[in-house]
DNA sequence: AGCCTGACTTTGT
DNA sequence: GACAAAGCCAGGC
């Protein structure tokens, strides 16, 4: 899984560049939301993943944190898709009510057991192929 | 302004 | 092979 090209360039000030009236409020989540939201159905990613691409590979967990902010239903995050890079289902349990994730990631196709993804390797999305 | 926490990851013992 | 600790960045209090 260390296909992942270089990204000399952190996403972070590539993505921060779109700014459509010069009035841009992007924060790590924005970024981290736009990534997740890219996330082919039926295919999960790792939060270390996320934030390699983001070029902050080094804090994974500001990616799963910002997660934690994404609780709005608007942003209709994925969040289901994305698990630490174990492919355990670690943020199941802020699903709301546990099993939900498990059972969205079965209904799209994704085998879960005991709360790991069966053929992580198979199903991993690298948010750098896109 | 400063300390704490967090849905992770990697490395060392 | 299992456990412990460190590193990272940003928001919340």
């Amino acid at each position: 899984m260390k296909a992942k090209k270089k990204n000399s360039l952190p996403a972070r000030e590539r993505l921060a560049s779109v700014s459509p009236s010069g009035k841009k409020e992007e924060s790590f989540f924005t970024l981290v939301y736009d990534v997740v939201k890219q996330i082919p159905r039926g295919r999960v990613t790792s939060y270390g993943a996320i934030a390699a691409c983001l070029g902050t590979k080094l804090s994974a967990r500001m990616v799963g944190w910002a997660m934690n902010s994404a609780h709005d239903p608007s942003l209709k995050l994925p969040a289901h898709r994305v698990v630490n890079r174990n492919g355990l289902l670690t943020g199941k349990m802020h699903f709301g009510e546990a099993g939900e994730m498990q059972r969205r990631l079965e209904k799209e196709g994704i085998k879960v057991e005991d709360d790991q993804i069966v053929n992580f390797k198979q199903v991993f999305w690298d948010p750098s192929e896109l």
